[in-house]
DNA sequence: GTGAGTCCTTACGAAACGCGGACGCCCGCG
DNA sequence: CGCGGGCGTCCGCGTTTCGTAAGGACTCAC
């Protein structure tokens, strides 16, 4: 599960969920010919799933599912993280309408509709939602850090960091599998060339406790003994 | 891939208001393929409602509605903002002309209409009331922001806003999802490159007091502690 | 096994920060 | 000339964050 960063400008993450395997399968396609990576899911739980396993840059729902609906759907997702969504209605269902923008669908498309509309309005969307160029983006072992926007993702759910705890991080994912000692990281993240070495072993803490699965025994920071910190890209195995 | 910037120049967006499938079928078909964007509302409580979703740059409304009745749509899209207005009247009736007209609509159409005529006429009033072409309309999250016309809409409705917030906001929708320190905003909504940094704390909070539903919970402007502020495009929900 | 070195954990005071309220200045307008 | 709105500045308060200290736990070498 090491994703990587696919997501050079042209190519955003849509994930599709409808529980119609027809609509879904031509939305995808022209979603996929338009560019996109397309992810997929049939229900609610699916689709959560997914994001849990690569966070999208936009959604494309279908209110009615089986089980848990659109709307909830879309409730849980925004409580995660931040997340453009299009809602696709029944035809003249007022309701639905009223109730997609209530919680706060960027757009919403009825059906019947044409593939061709829909990529329009994916596109208005990303557009003036994500003008994601060139931002370094930085992922491994389920974390993504997006340094221009500060925000960190685990699993697809928001982190709250401190400066500290953000920087930090963000070193780590950019040198994957180093070794650093208190001292460098003084040096590196903080800008200092002296100080109270502790002041490293506390914010490693602190940030393990965000980070961490369980922060008790570290995967991701790990300690080596009597040298510093090393941030584990791939998620490694347990020592016995 | 084919299609442009969707929003200025080529393809503005159209709202098309008819109870009638097959008249608004044909109508959207036809503006569609005339390169507009178009939305499609079956009564008067879904026009509104598609209007605050996407402020449209025209509107083709149908005199006669079920329940609310076009010129009432007509008089509440223009009590939100100005908006040009086509209408379209049964062959004749020369009373609903002259109600049209009293209310304000740029142009009419007697049904039946030749959907040709209709995208000609839908043309030459964008061009007469959209001088401008291609000024960078800005949305997100409810909002949309005009800088040529310095006119800034909130859900359709028009906010007040002086220079510098709307200088300020402009910047911020420019720039969605990123995050900026008060430096950064000084310099590029101010243009200083030196001064007290709290005049930008002051006019974020003054923003915010227009801008935001809750003023106290920022969800569009958010703090970012110790770093500065960051637009939220997508309309985000409560995390408790 | 034992000790010294190293790391973890917790707690706490201090500093930094953001926010709201208020003030005075300037300018356009009546 | 008085008025009001917009603007920039300043101050006090509550909150968040940071750095350090100190005790306990762990690791490695002998």
């Amino acid at each position: 599960m090491e994703q990587q960063a696919e997501e050079p400008a042209a190519g955003a993450r849509v994930l599709v969920v409808d529980d119609d395997p027809t609509v879904a399968e031509v939305v995808a396609g022209y979603l996929d010919r338009a560019g996109y990576v397309v992810d997929r899911a049939e229900d609610g739980p699916a689709a959560l799933a997914r994001a849990t396993a690569h966070w999208p840059d936009l959604v494309v729902l279908d209110l009615m599912l089986p089980g848990m609906d659109g709307l909830e759907v879309c409730r849980r997702m925004r409580g995660r993280a931040p997340v453009p969504v299009i809602m696709l209605t029944a035809r003249g269902d007022e309701d639905d309408r009223i109730l997609g923008l209530e919680v706060g669908a960027d757009d919403y498309v009825t059906k019947p509709f044409s593939p061709r509309e829909l990529v329009l309005r994916v596109e208005s969307v990303l557009r003036r939602t994500r003008p994601r160029s060139d931002t370094g983006q930085l992922a491994a072992a389920g974390l993504s850090v997006d340094p221009a926007a500060r925000r960190a993702l685990k699993n697809g759910y928001e982190l709250a960091l401190t400066i500290r705890e953000f920087d930090l991080l963000a070193f780590f994912l950019r040198h994957p599998g180093r070794v650093f000692s208190r001292q460098d990281l003084m040096k590196e993240v903080w800008g200092w060339d002296f100080g109270d070495l502790s002041t490293v072993t506390v914010h490693v803490r602190r940030l393990r406790g965000k980070v961490e699965d369980d922060p008790a025994r570290p995967r991701l920071i790990q300690t080596v003994w009597g040298v510093g910190y090393r941030f584990e890209a791939v998620a490694g195995e347990e020592r016995p």
